[in-house]
RNA sequence: GGCGCUAUCGUCUAGGGGUUAGGACAGAUGGUUCUCAGCCAUCAGACCGGGGUUCGAAUCCCCGUAGCGCUACCA
Protein backbone atom coordinates (compact mmCIF):
# COMPACT_ATOMS: atom_id res chain seq x y z
CA UNK A 1 0.00 0.00 0.00
CA UNK A 2 1.31 3.32 -0.96
CA UNK A 3 2.27 6.11 1.82
CA UNK A 4 -0.49 8.91 1.72
CA UNK A 5 -0.19 11.85 -0.42
CA UNK A 6 0.90 14.78 1.65
CA UNK A 7 2.49 17.37 0.00
CA UNK A 8 3.62 20.80 1.27
CA UNK A 9 4.37 24.38 -0.41
CA UNK A 10 6.87 25.90 1.77
CA UNK A 11 7.71 29.81 0.95
CA UNK A 12 9.81 31.79 2.75
CA UNK A 13 8.10 34.94 3.57
CA UNK A 14 10.39 37.25 2.15
CA UNK A 15 8.29 38.82 -0.90
CA UNK A 16 4.97 37.89 -1.83
CA UNK A 17 3.41 35.71 -3.50
CA UNK A 18 5.73 35.00 -7.06
CA UNK A 19 3.20 33.58 -9.84
CA UNK A 20 6.46 31.06 -9.62
CA UNK A 21 5.34 30.04 -6.36
CA UNK A 22 2.01 30.38 -6.72
CA UNK A 23 1.91 27.47 -9.62
CA UNK A 24 4.19 25.45 -7.32
CA UNK A 25 1.60 25.80 -4.66
CA UNK A 26 -1.12 24.93 -7.53
CA UNK A 27 0.42 21.75 -8.52
CA UNK A 28 1.26 20.40 -4.92
CA UNK A 29 -2.73 21.72 -4.09
CA UNK A 30 -3.97 19.39 -7.22
CA UNK A 31 -1.62 16.48 -6.40
CA UNK A 32 -2.92 16.48 -3.09
CA UNK A 33 -6.76 16.86 -4.06
CA UNK A 34 -6.56 14.08 -6.92
CA UNK A 35 -4.89 11.93 -4.28
CA UNK A 36 -7.18 12.11 -1.25
CA UNK A 37 -3.57 13.53 -0.17
CA UNK A 38 -3.19 16.36 2.40
CA UNK A 39 -2.03 20.30 1.69
CA UNK A 40 0.56 21.51 4.00
CA UNK A 41 1.52 25.26 3.97
CA UNK A 42 4.91 25.59 6.19
CA UNK A 43 6.79 29.10 6.47
CA UNK A 44 10.37 28.59 6.08
CA UNK A 45 11.73 31.66 8.05
CA UNK A 46 14.83 30.44 8.82
CA UNK A 47 16.66 33.92 7.88
CA UNK A 48 15.56 35.81 10.36
CA UNK A 49 16.91 38.89 8.57
CA UNK A 50 14.72 38.26 5.72
CA UNK A 51 11.50 37.25 7.02
CA UNK A 52 8.54 39.78 7.64
CA UNK A 53 5.13 39.24 8.73
CA UNK A 54 3.80 41.34 5.81
CA UNK A 55 5.34 38.43 3.74
CA UNK A 56 3.75 36.17 5.78
CA UNK A 57 0.34 37.76 5.73
CA UNK A 58 0.74 38.26 1.60
CA UNK A 59 1.63 34.80 1.09
CA UNK A 60 -1.91 33.96 3.00
CA UNK A 61 -3.78 36.34 1.23
CA UNK A 62 -2.39 35.25 -1.65
CA UNK A 63 -3.37 31.69 -1.42
CA UNK A 64 -6.48 32.34 0.05
CA UNK A 65 -7.45 34.55 -3.25
CA UNK A 66 -6.96 31.88 -5.61
CA UNK A 67 -8.62 29.35 -3.28
CA UNK A 68 -5.77 26.79 -2.49
CA UNK A 69 -7.01 26.20 0.80
CA UNK A 70 -4.20 24.05 3.01
CA UNK A 71 -5.55 21.40 4.89
CA UNK A 72 -2.36 22.21 8.05
CA UNK A 73 -0.44 25.05 8.84
CA UNK A 74 -0.78 28.22 10.40
CA UNK A 75 -4.21 29.06 10.66
CA UNK A 76 -5.35 25.38 9.70
CA UNK A 77 -3.66 23.95 12.73
CA UNK A 78 -2.52 20.31 12.09
CA UNK A 79 -1.15 17.29 14.37
CA UNK A 80 2.61 17.59 12.85
CA UNK A 81 3.00 21.44 14.12
CA UNK A 82 3.96 24.17 14.54
CA UNK A 83 4.31 25.22 10.68
CA UNK A 84 6.65 28.26 10.92
CA UNK A 85 10.50 26.95 10.85
CA UNK A 86 11.41 29.91 13.62
CA UNK A 87 9.16 27.87 16.01
CA UNK A 88 10.93 24.40 15.51
CA UNK A 89 14.45 25.54 15.94
CA UNK A 90 14.70 22.83 18.68
CA UNK A 91 14.06 19.99 16.44
CA UNK A 92 16.65 20.66 14.30
CA UNK A 93 19.27 21.40 17.02
CA UNK A 94 18.69 17.88 18.21
CA UNK A 95 19.01 16.89 14.64
CA UNK A 96 22.14 18.53 14.18
CA UNK A 97 23.58 17.46 17.59
CA UNK A 98 22.77 13.69 16.49
CA UNK A 99 25.03 13.74 13.04
CA UNK A 100 27.78 15.76 15.41
CA UNK A 101 27.77 12.90 17.92
CA UNK A 102 28.07 10.43 15.08
CA UNK A 103 30.75 12.58 13.34
CA UNK A 104 28.58 13.02 10.52
CA UNK A 105 28.97 16.42 10.29
CA UNK A 106 31.61 19.24 12.12
CA UNK A 107 32.07 22.53 14.02
CA UNK A 108 33.16 25.26 11.63
CA UNK A 109 35.01 27.65 12.91
CA UNK A 110 35.43 29.53 9.44
CA UNK A 111 34.89 33.44 9.54
CA UNK A 112 32.32 33.78 7.22
CA UNK A 113 33.71 37.05 5.64
CA UNK A 114 37.08 35.00 4.87
CA UNK A 115 35.18 32.76 3.38
CA UNK A 116 33.47 34.59 1.03
CA UNK A 117 36.67 36.12 -0.18
CA UNK A 118 38.07 32.75 -0.92
CA UNK A 119 34.95 31.72 -2.32
CA UNK A 120 35.12 34.80 -4.78
CA UNK A 121 38.95 34.36 -5.67
CA UNK A 122 38.65 30.60 -6.73
CA UNK A 123 35.58 32.01 -9.13
CA UNK A 124 37.78 34.25 -10.62
CA UNK A 125 40.77 31.83 -10.83
CA UNK A 126 38.25 30.05 -12.73
CA UNK A 127 38.19 27.10 -10.15
CA UNK A 128 35.41 25.75 -8.79
CA UNK A 129 34.17 27.61 -5.35
CA UNK A 130 34.06 24.75 -2.83
CA UNK A 131 34.68 24.50 0.59
CA UNK A 132 38.57 23.34 1.52
CA UNK A 133 37.31 21.41 4.38
CA UNK A 134 39.95 23.74 6.43
CA UNK A 135 37.78 22.66 9.94
CA UNK A 136 36.99 18.78 8.99
CA UNK A 137 40.24 18.22 9.63
CA UNK A 138 40.34 19.62 13.15
CA UNK A 139 41.03 16.78 15.30
CA UNK A 140 37.96 16.63 17.01
CA UNK A 141 38.67 17.28 21.03
CA UNK A 142 40.15 20.27 19.58
CA UNK A 143 37.27 21.51 17.89
CA UNK A 144 34.82 20.57 21.15
CA UNK A 145 37.23 22.62 22.91
CA UNK A 146 37.10 25.34 21.07
CA UNK A 147 33.56 25.50 21.26
CA UNK A 148 33.50 24.84 24.99
CA UNK A 149 35.27 28.19 25.22
CA UNK A 150 32.57 29.86 23.62
CA UNK A 151 34.38 30.38 19.97
CA UNK A 152 31.18 31.04 17.50
CA UNK A 153 31.24 28.34 14.86
CA UNK A 154 28.82 26.95 12.69
CA UNK A 155 28.28 22.92 12.13
CA UNK A 156 28.99 21.68 8.90
CA UNK A 157 27.34 18.27 6.74
CA UNK A 158 30.26 15.82 5.82
CA UNK A 159 28.93 14.80 2.41
CA UNK A 160 29.66 11.47 2.13
CA UNK A 161 32.13 10.17 -1.24
CA UNK A 162 29.93 8.55 -4.09
CA UNK A 163 27.18 9.49 -6.25
CA UNK A 164 23.43 10.39 -5.49
CA UNK A 165 20.75 10.38 -7.63
CA UNK A 166 16.85 9.70 -7.46
CA UNK A 167 14.59 8.97 -9.63
CA UNK A 168 12.22 12.72 -10.34
CA UNK A 169 8.66 12.55 -10.91
CA UNK A 170 8.97 15.16 -13.75
CA UNK A 171 12.21 14.33 -15.48
CA UNK A 172 13.32 10.98 -14.58
CA UNK A 173 17.08 9.36 -13.43
CA UNK A 174 18.44 12.61 -12.29
CA UNK A 175 22.60 12.37 -10.75
CA UNK A 176 24.91 14.06 -9.11
CA UNK A 177 28.75 13.28 -8.03
CA UNK A 178 29.10 13.64 -4.55
CA UNK A 179 32.67 15.17 -5.26
CA UNK A 180 30.76 17.86 -7.17
CA UNK A 181 28.95 18.69 -4.00
CA UNK A 182 30.77 21.15 -0.69
CA UNK A 183 30.27 20.30 2.83
CA UNK A 184 27.33 22.58 3.80
CA UNK A 185 26.70 24.63 6.85
CA UNK A 186 23.42 22.82 8.29
CA UNK A 187 23.65 25.24 11.33
CA UNK A 188 24.76 28.67 11.26
CA UNK A 189 26.48 30.45 14.07
CA UNK A 190 23.44 31.76 15.75
CA UNK A 191 21.88 28.13 15.88
CA UNK A 192 19.54 29.15 13.19
CA UNK A 193 19.33 26.03 10.78
CA UNK A 194 20.02 26.67 6.84
CA UNK A 195 17.09 26.11 4.58
CA UNK A 196 18.45 22.34 3.03
CA UNK A 197 18.82 21.02 6.71
CA UNK A 198 15.32 22.41 8.10
CA UNK A 199 13.82 21.47 4.55
CA UNK A 200 14.81 17.61 5.31
CA UNK A 201 13.95 17.71 8.49
CA UNK A 202 10.61 18.87 8.47
CA UNK A 203 9.75 17.46 5.38
CA UNK A 204 10.39 13.83 7.60
CA UNK A 205 8.42 15.12 10.37
CA UNK A 206 5.64 16.48 8.84
CA UNK A 207 5.66 12.70 6.58
CA UNK A 208 5.58 14.50 3.18
CA UNK A 209 5.36 11.57 0.76
CA UNK A 210 6.39 14.13 -2.23
CA UNK A 211 8.32 17.11 -2.63
CA UNK A 212 7.50 18.92 -5.73
CA UNK A 213 9.30 22.51 -6.06
CA UNK A 214 10.86 24.46 -8.60
CA UNK A 215 13.66 23.66 -10.71
CA UNK A 216 16.00 25.79 -9.44
CA UNK A 217 16.23 23.42 -6.07
CA UNK A 218 17.58 20.16 -8.01
CA UNK A 219 20.60 20.95 -6.98
CA UNK A 220 19.76 20.63 -3.46
CA UNK A 221 17.93 17.50 -3.99
CA UNK A 222 21.50 15.74 -3.89
CA UNK A 223 22.56 17.61 -0.27
CA UNK A 224 19.06 16.74 0.99
CA UNK A 225 19.11 13.03 0.30
CA UNK A 226 22.55 12.65 2.00
CA UNK A 227 21.15 14.09 4.66
CA UNK A 228 18.45 12.03 4.85
CA UNK A 229 20.19 9.02 4.58
CA UNK A 230 22.60 10.26 7.36
CA UNK A 231 19.68 11.10 9.42
CA UNK A 232 18.37 7.43 9.23
CA UNK A 233 14.99 9.38 7.28
CA UNK A 234 12.82 8.41 5.07
CA UNK A 235 13.11 10.39 2.11
CA UNK A 236 10.15 11.63 -0.24
CA UNK A 237 9.90 11.37 -3.54
CA UNK A 238 10.75 14.65 -5.47
CA UNK A 239 9.52 16.13 -8.76
CA UNK A 240 11.19 19.52 -9.96
CA UNK A 241 8.78 21.66 -12.12
CA UNK A 242 10.27 23.74 -14.79
CA UNK A 243 10.40 27.45 -14.22
CA UNK A 244 8.60 30.38 -15.26
CA UNK A 245 10.36 32.89 -17.29
CA UNK A 246 9.67 36.08 -18.73
CA UNK A 247 9.13 37.75 -21.94
CA UNK A 248 13.10 37.28 -22.50
CA UNK A 249 13.62 34.13 -21.69
CA UNK A 250 15.54 34.80 -17.71
CA UNK A 251 14.04 34.38 -14.88
CA UNK A 252 11.00 36.11 -14.25
CA UNK A 253 11.39 39.06 -12.23
CA UNK A 254 10.06 43.20 -11.57
CA UNK A 255 12.00 43.76 -14.16
CA UNK A 256 8.95 42.41 -16.50
CA UNK A 257 6.25 43.45 -15.22
CA UNK A 258 4.08 42.36 -12.23
CA UNK A 259 5.28 39.08 -10.27
CA UNK A 260 2.94 39.23 -7.33
CA UNK A 261 -0.35 37.47 -7.29
CA UNK A 262 -1.84 40.09 -5.29
CA UNK A 263 -0.52 42.83 -7.88
CA UNK A 264 -2.53 40.45 -10.62
CA UNK A 265 -5.40 40.57 -8.51
CA UNK A 266 -5.19 44.26 -8.15
CA UNK A 267 -4.89 44.62 -11.70
CA UNK A 268 -8.52 43.21 -12.23
CA UNK A 269 -7.65 39.46 -13.27
CA UNK A 270 -10.07 36.92 -11.88
CA UNK A 271 -8.32 34.00 -9.92
CA UNK A 272 -9.78 31.61 -11.52
CA UNK A 273 -7.74 32.62 -14.54
CA UNK A 274 -5.00 33.12 -12.20
CA UNK A 275 -5.18 29.27 -11.93
CA UNK A 276 -6.18 28.25 -15.36
CA UNK A 277 -3.43 30.07 -17.09
CA UNK A 278 -0.76 29.20 -14.39
CA UNK A 279 -2.15 25.47 -14.55
CA UNK A 280 -1.42 25.94 -18.28
CA UNK A 281 2.45 26.99 -17.77
CA UNK A 282 3.98 23.93 -17.97
CA UNK A 283 1.29 21.63 -17.82
CA UNK A 284 -1.45 20.32 -20.49
CA UNK A 285 -4.16 18.04 -20.47
CA UNK A 286 -4.49 16.72 -23.54
CA UNK A 287 -3.01 19.94 -25.81
CA UNK A 288 -6.47 20.50 -27.03
CA UNK A 289 -8.34 21.40 -24.12
CA UNK A 290 -7.27 24.77 -22.00
CA UNK A 291 -10.30 26.18 -19.90
CA UNK A 292 -10.32 24.51 -16.72
CA UNK A 293 -11.63 25.48 -13.07
CA UNK A 294 -10.23 24.26 -10.00
CA UNK A 295 -11.96 21.83 -9.17
CA UNK A 296 -11.74 20.18 -12.81
CA UNK A 297 -8.17 20.54 -12.65
CA UNK A 298 -8.41 18.15 -9.62
CA UNK A 299 -10.06 16.03 -11.48
CA UNK A 300 -7.30 15.70 -14.31
CA UNK A 301 -4.45 16.91 -12.98
CA UNK A 302 -1.09 14.14 -12.94
CA UNK A 303 2.18 14.69 -12.01
CA UNK A 304 3.43 12.97 -15.63
CA UNK A 305 1.83 15.55 -17.52
CA UNK A 306 4.02 17.98 -16.54
CA UNK A 307 6.49 19.66 -18.96
CA UNK A 308 10.13 19.67 -18.95
CA UNK A 309 10.87 22.64 -20.11
CA UNK A 310 10.61 26.37 -18.58
CA UNK A 311 7.47 28.28 -20.03
CA UNK A 312 7.52 31.83 -20.40
CA UNK A 313 5.06 34.02 -19.01
CA UNK A 314 3.20 35.03 -21.94
CA UNK A 315 0.85 37.97 -20.50
CA UNK A 316 -1.67 38.49 -23.19
CA UNK A 317 -2.62 34.81 -22.64
CA UNK A 318 -3.35 35.81 -19.37
CA UNK A 319 -5.59 38.49 -20.48
CA UNK A 320 -7.52 36.05 -23.23
CA UNK A 321 -8.18 34.27 -20.74
CA UNK A 322 -9.34 36.91 -17.98
CA UNK A 323 -11.69 37.80 -20.75
CA UNK A 324 -12.94 34.29 -20.64
CA UNK A 325 -13.62 34.17 -17.51
CA UNK A 326 -14.88 37.40 -16.82
CA UNK A 327 -17.31 37.56 -19.77
CA UNK A 328 -18.81 34.19 -18.33
CA UNK A 329 -19.83 36.01 -15.61
CA UNK A 330 -23.29 37.12 -14.43
CA UNK A 331 -24.10 40.84 -14.94
CA UNK A 332 -24.23 41.37 -11.75
CA UNK A 333 -21.22 39.92 -10.62
CA UNK A 334 -19.63 41.98 -13.59
CA UNK A 335 -20.73 45.28 -12.10
CA UNK A 336 -19.55 44.43 -8.61
CA UNK A 337 -16.52 44.18 -10.17
CA UNK A 338 -16.32 47.15 -11.95
CA UNK A 339 -18.05 49.08 -8.93
CA UNK A 340 -15.43 47.71 -6.80
CA UNK A 341 -12.78 49.03 -9.11
CA UNK A 342 -14.17 52.87 -9.68
CA UNK A 343 -14.29 52.91 -6.20
CA UNK A 344 -11.17 51.20 -5.27
CA UNK A 345 -9.69 53.94 -8.29
CA UNK A 346 -11.48 56.99 -7.35
CA UNK A 347 -11.75 57.27 -10.92
CA UNK A 348 -15.11 58.33 -11.01
CA UNK A 349 -16.89 60.72 -8.02
CA UNK A 350 -18.39 58.40 -5.21
CA UNK A 351 -21.72 59.55 -6.08
CA UNK A 352 -21.94 58.02 -9.23
CA UNK A 353 -21.40 54.89 -7.80
CA UNK A 354 -25.06 54.99 -5.93
CA UNK A 355 -26.99 54.00 -8.93
CA UNK A 356 -26.88 50.74 -8.55
CA UNK A 357 -29.59 49.88 -11.67
CA UNK A 358 -27.66 52.57 -13.92
CA UNK A 359 -24.11 51.05 -13.30
CA UNK A 360 -25.50 47.78 -14.34
CA UNK A 361 -27.03 49.13 -17.45
CA UNK A 362 -23.77 50.61 -18.12
CA UNK A 363 -21.82 47.31 -17.57
CA UNK A 364 -24.35 45.75 -20.27
CA UNK A 365 -23.75 47.90 -22.86
CA UNK A 366 -19.97 47.58 -22.34
CA UNK A 367 -20.97 44.09 -22.39
CA UNK A 368 -18.05 41.87 -24.20
CA UNK A 369 -15.56 44.50 -24.77
CA UNK A 370 -14.44 43.88 -21.50
CA UNK A 371 -11.79 41.49 -20.13
CA UNK A 372 -11.63 43.04 -17.18
CA UNK A 373 -13.08 45.93 -14.87
CA UNK A 374 -10.46 47.77 -15.89
CA UNK A 375 -11.50 48.13 -19.31
CA UNK A 376 -15.33 49.77 -17.80
CA UNK A 377 -13.65 53.48 -18.33
CA UNK A 378 -11.90 52.79 -21.69
CA UNK A 379 -15.70 52.68 -23.23
CA UNK A 380 -17.66 54.23 -20.59
CA UNK A 381 -15.68 57.35 -19.34
CA UNK A 382 -18.40 59.54 -21.02
CA UNK A 383 -20.95 58.66 -18.41
CA UNK A 384 -19.85 60.23 -16.06
CA UNK A 385 -18.16 63.66 -16.96
CA UNK A 386 -20.73 66.66 -17.92
CA UNK A 387 -18.06 67.39 -20.91
CA UNK A 388 -16.51 64.97 -22.65
CA UNK A 389 -12.93 65.49 -23.67
CA UNK A 390 -12.81 64.60 -27.23
CA UNK A 391 -10.04 62.66 -28.47
CA UNK A 392 -7.90 64.61 -31.04
CA UNK A 393 -8.10 62.01 -34.30
CA UNK A 394 -11.89 61.44 -33.48
CA UNK A 395 -12.06 65.36 -34.12
CA UNK A 396 -10.37 65.71 -37.01
CA UNK A 397 -12.38 63.02 -38.19
CA UNK A 398 -15.34 65.27 -37.94
CA UNK A 399 -13.89 68.35 -38.98
CA UNK A 400 -12.74 66.72 -42.14
CA UNK A 401 -16.65 66.07 -42.80
CA UNK A 402 -18.05 69.24 -43.34
CA UNK A 403 -21.43 68.00 -43.44
CA UNK A 404 -21.16 67.13 -40.21
CA UNK A 405 -22.21 69.67 -37.66
CA UNK A 406 -25.65 70.04 -39.57
CA UNK A 407 -26.56 66.19 -39.16
CA UNK A 408 -25.35 66.28 -35.08
CA UNK A 409 -28.11 69.40 -35.58
CA UNK A 410 -30.61 67.79 -37.45
CA UNK A 411 -29.96 64.26 -35.05
CA UNK A 412 -30.47 65.99 -32.57
CA UNK A 413 -33.96 68.05 -33.71
CA UNK A 414 -35.36 64.19 -34.31
CA UNK A 415 -34.51 62.89 -31.06
CA UNK A 416 -36.13 65.96 -29.07
CA UNK A 417 -39.27 64.33 -30.65
CA UNK A 418 -39.16 60.93 -29.84
CA UNK A 419 -42.27 59.68 -27.81
CA UNK A 420 -40.53 57.06 -25.65
CA UNK A 421 -36.87 57.62 -25.35
CA UNK A 422 -35.84 53.68 -26.02
CA UNK A 423 -34.08 51.28 -28.04
CA UNK A 424 -36.39 50.74 -30.87
CA UNK A 425 -38.18 54.25 -31.43
CA UNK A 426 -34.21 55.86 -30.79
CA UNK A 427 -33.04 53.83 -33.34
CA UNK A 428 -35.76 54.27 -35.96
CA UNK A 429 -35.29 58.17 -35.57
CA UNK A 430 -31.74 57.75 -36.08
CA UNK A 431 -32.39 55.33 -39.50
CA UNK A 432 -35.17 58.07 -40.29
CA UNK A 433 -32.51 60.82 -40.63
CA UNK A 434 -30.35 58.92 -42.21
CA UNK A 435 -32.46 57.82 -44.98
CA UNK A 436 -34.03 61.68 -45.47
CA UNK A 437 -30.39 62.90 -46.09
CA UNK A 438 -29.74 59.85 -48.54
CA UNK A 439 -27.00 58.36 -46.60
CA UNK A 440 -25.91 55.39 -44.63
CA UNK A 441 -26.93 54.88 -40.99
CA UNK A 442 -22.97 55.05 -40.23
CA UNK A 443 -22.95 58.96 -41.87
CA UNK A 444 -24.68 59.36 -38.98
CA UNK A 445 -23.76 57.11 -36.11
CA UNK A 446 -20.33 57.94 -36.03
CA UNK A 447 -20.41 61.55 -35.73
CA UNK A 448 -22.72 60.96 -33.47
CA UNK A 449 -20.40 58.92 -31.34
CA UNK A 450 -17.81 61.12 -31.63
CA UNK A 451 -19.74 64.28 -30.29
CA UNK A 452 -21.64 62.15 -27.02
CA UNK A 453 -18.54 59.94 -26.07
CA UNK A 454 -15.57 61.90 -27.47
CA UNK A 455 -13.97 58.67 -28.82
CA UNK A 456 -14.24 56.75 -32.11
CA UNK A 457 -14.62 53.60 -30.11
CA UNK A 458 -17.76 53.01 -27.71
CA UNK A 459 -20.68 50.72 -27.03
CA UNK A 460 -23.90 50.79 -29.45
CA UNK A 461 -24.78 54.12 -30.41
CA UNK A 462 -27.94 53.34 -28.99
CA UNK A 463 -26.72 52.12 -25.71
CA UNK A 464 -25.22 55.17 -25.64
CA UNK A 465 -27.71 57.56 -25.97
CA UNK A 466 -30.03 55.77 -23.50
CA UNK A 467 -27.26 55.56 -21.02
CA UNK A 468 -27.02 59.69 -21.34
CA UNK A 469 -30.94 60.26 -21.10
CA UNK A 470 -32.40 61.92 -24.32
CA UNK A 471 -31.72 65.73 -22.40
CA UNK A 472 -27.85 65.05 -22.58
CA UNK A 473 -27.94 63.57 -26.34
CA UNK A 474 -29.26 66.29 -27.20
CA UNK A 475 -27.10 69.12 -25.18
CA UNK A 476 -24.35 66.81 -26.51
CA UNK A 477 -25.14 66.96 -30.00
CA UNK A 478 -25.82 70.54 -30.12
CA UNK A 479 -22.85 71.32 -28.42
CA UNK A 480 -20.90 69.35 -30.87
CA UNK A 481 -22.47 70.63 -33.75
CA UNK A 482 -21.68 74.50 -31.89
CA UNK A 483 -17.89 73.61 -31.41
CA UNK A 484 -17.46 72.70 -35.26
CA UNK A 485 -19.22 75.00 -37.08
CA UNK A 486 -16.61 77.43 -34.73
CA UNK A 487 -13.86 75.52 -35.63
CA UNK A 488 -14.69 75.08 -39.41
CA UNK A 489 -15.76 78.94 -39.96
CA UNK A 490 -18.45 78.54 -43.07
CA UNK A 491 -16.44 78.50 -46.52
CA UNK A 492 -15.39 82.35 -47.81
CA UNK A 493 -18.23 83.40 -49.31
C1' G B 1 34.95 27.88 -14.61
C1' G B 2 32.28 23.39 -12.35
C1' C B 3 27.75 20.73 -11.91
C1' G B 4 22.78 20.00 -13.44
C1' C B 5 18.40 20.54 -16.40
C1' U B 6 16.10 21.56 -21.05
C1' A B 7 15.44 21.88 -26.55
C1' U B 8 8.29 21.02 -31.61
C1' C B 9 5.22 27.41 -34.81
C1' G B 10 6.88 34.37 -31.97
C1' U B 11 4.62 32.20 -27.03
C1' C B 12 2.16 27.92 -24.15
C1' U B 13 1.91 23.05 -25.73
C1' A B 14 -0.08 17.87 -28.03
C1' G B 15 2.06 13.97 -30.42
C1' G B 16 5.86 10.59 -31.31
C1' G B 17 10.10 5.00 -35.41
C1' G B 18 6.07 5.61 -41.20
C1' U B 19 1.08 11.68 -39.34
C1' U B 20 -1.32 16.59 -44.44
C1' A B 21 3.17 17.21 -37.08
C1' G B 22 -2.74 18.79 -33.86
C1' G B 23 -4.70 22.76 -30.49
C1' A B 24 -4.56 27.63 -27.86
C1' C B 25 -2.64 32.88 -27.45
C1' A B 26 -0.63 36.49 -30.53
C1' G B 27 -0.61 37.83 -36.14
C1' A B 28 -3.11 38.23 -41.16
C1' U B 29 -7.63 37.95 -44.24
C1' G B 30 -12.88 37.65 -45.00
C1' G B 31 -17.99 37.56 -42.89
C1' U B 32 -21.59 39.58 -39.17
C1' U B 33 -22.14 45.06 -37.67
C1' C B 34 -23.03 51.91 -36.25
C1' U B 35 -17.09 51.80 -34.31
C1' C B 36 -14.61 48.44 -31.33
C1' A B 37 -14.96 44.02 -28.81
C1' G B 38 -17.27 39.36 -29.45
C1' C B 39 -18.67 35.49 -32.66
C1' C B 40 -17.91 32.57 -37.37
C1' A B 41 -14.71 31.08 -41.43
C1' U B 42 -9.93 31.01 -43.61
C1' C B 43 -4.54 31.76 -43.94
C1' A B 44 0.44 31.98 -42.32
C1' G B 45 3.75 29.83 -38.82
C1' A B 46 7.74 24.67 -35.73
C1' C B 47 10.41 19.32 -34.83
C1' C B 48 18.34 23.56 -32.70
C1' G B 49 22.86 21.41 -35.59
C1' G B 50 25.88 17.09 -36.71
C1' G B 51 26.71 12.04 -36.44
C1' G B 52 24.88 7.07 -35.30
C1' U B 53 20.96 2.95 -34.91
C1' U B 54 17.10 1.64 -38.55
C1' C B 55 14.10 -0.30 -44.59
C1' G B 56 12.62 4.43 -42.42
C1' A B 57 14.43 9.40 -37.28
C1' A B 58 11.17 15.11 -35.65
C1' U B 59 10.65 10.66 -32.37
C1' C B 60 15.86 6.22 -29.86
C1' C B 61 21.47 6.94 -28.77
C1' C B 62 25.95 10.05 -28.83
C1' C B 63 28.39 14.65 -29.61
C1' G B 64 27.96 19.75 -30.30
C1' U B 65 25.41 24.32 -29.68
C1' A B 66 22.16 27.39 -27.16
C1' G B 67 19.10 28.77 -23.07
C1' C B 68 18.18 28.45 -18.06
C1' G B 69 19.30 27.03 -13.03
C1' C B 70 22.63 26.06 -8.99
C1' U B 71 27.46 26.89 -7.43
C1' A B 72 25.98 31.36 0.35
C1' C B 73 26.32 30.78 7.74
C1' C B 74 19.46 33.03 1.08
C1' A B 75 15.46 30.04 0.33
Amino acid sequence: MAAPVRVRFAPSPTGYLHVGGARTALFNYLFARRHGGVFILRIEDTDRERSTKEAVDAIFEGLRWLGLQWDEGPDAGGQLGPYFQSERLALYGAAAEKLLAEGKAYRCFCDPEALKQRREAALSRGEPPKYDRTCYRLPREEAAARAARGEPHALRFAIPEGATSWDDCVRGEVAFQNATLDDLVILRTDRHPTYNFAAVVDDAAMRISHVLRGDDHISNTPRQIQLYRALGLTQPLFGHVPMILGSDGTRLSKRHGATSVTEYRDQGFLPEAMVNFLALLGWAYDGERELFTLEELVQVFSLDRISKNPAIFNHEKLEWMNGEYFRALPLAKRTDLVIAHLRATGAVPEGSLRDRAFLERAVEAVGERMRRPQDFLVYAAFLFVEEVETDPAAWAELLAKPQAAGRLRKLADVLVPVEAFEHDPVEAAVRGLAAAEGVKAGEVIMPARIALTGKKVTPGIFDVMLLLGRERTVARLKRAAERLSAASPAPAA
